[in-house]
DNA sequence: ACACCATAGTGTGTGAGGCACAGTGTTGTC
DNA sequence: GACAACACTGTGCCTCACACACTATGGTGT
């Protein structure tokens, strides 16, 4: 009944599991090592979103892969490339200006119209 | 050049905008005057994002609208319902729970492998 | 009087992303 | 030797952001 509340839910998570990525893979980690990692820090993610954003990411230029084919298993681990730094930085301004105008949010709440300048 | 870049900020915004118009409209507005309160406060919006939003919020419970005919220009009022309400809530505390995790990300970013039990 | 911009909203289409589902192959365990 | 956990790829559907096009009215300048 309540499909709605889950995808405002998730849509809040979204950018917020990029961010994540690019600070844990500034050691290299691979796919399913860093789902477990995320699920444990509280950006619960599944593994067919994360997948693909992986990819992506990777396309973007933002991180860079490598297979490991010497351990038992073979895993492709990522890193977070130069540019990745970057976006994460950005993403980092980003989130603490969100979370002031959010904060600020509550205080006016109860000042209904104290805006009629145009 | 840097399309991904803003592709990645937008979504980190994504969810933001939803509580914001949530919280906002315990006070009713219309959508043109909400677009410059948000922007105003740091949301940034597409008038194309917010319109169809608005209407979403509507179909899905979260807000209520009424048409104002009496003053000049006809104008769509909406309110935040007391689900949308409860939705706010919920959002709020997702929010502050992300947040904390963000900020334990660069806590531990200096400690690499310190977990290897599966 | 007429052009033009700001206001206020609707509708259509496209492209990107989330995720369900399905599939591939390997390692370890009972 | 079956079966779960591991590790990843690929396909397809649905939703959302946003560009674009459109309708219609109020106010301002000339």
């Amino acid at each position: 009944m309540s499909e709605p509340f889950d995808t405002h839910l998730q849509e809040l998570r979204r950018g917020t599991v990029v961010l994540a990525c690019l600070q844990l893979l500034r050691t290299p980690g691979y796919g399913y090592a860093l789902l477990e990692q995320l699920e444990r820090r509280g950006f619960a993610t599944d593994a067919n979103t994360l997948y693909p954003l992986l990819r992506r990411l990777e396309k973007q230029g933002f991180l860079t892969s490598e297979w490991n084919t010497e351990d038992s298993r073979p895993r492709k681990f990522y890193v977070t490339s130069e540019q990745g730094l970057g976006l994460a930085e950005i993403l980092r301004q980003e989130w603490r200006a969100l979370a002031s105008a959010i904060a600020s949010l509550h205080e006016t709440s109860t000042g209904p119209s104290t805006d009629e300048e145009h």
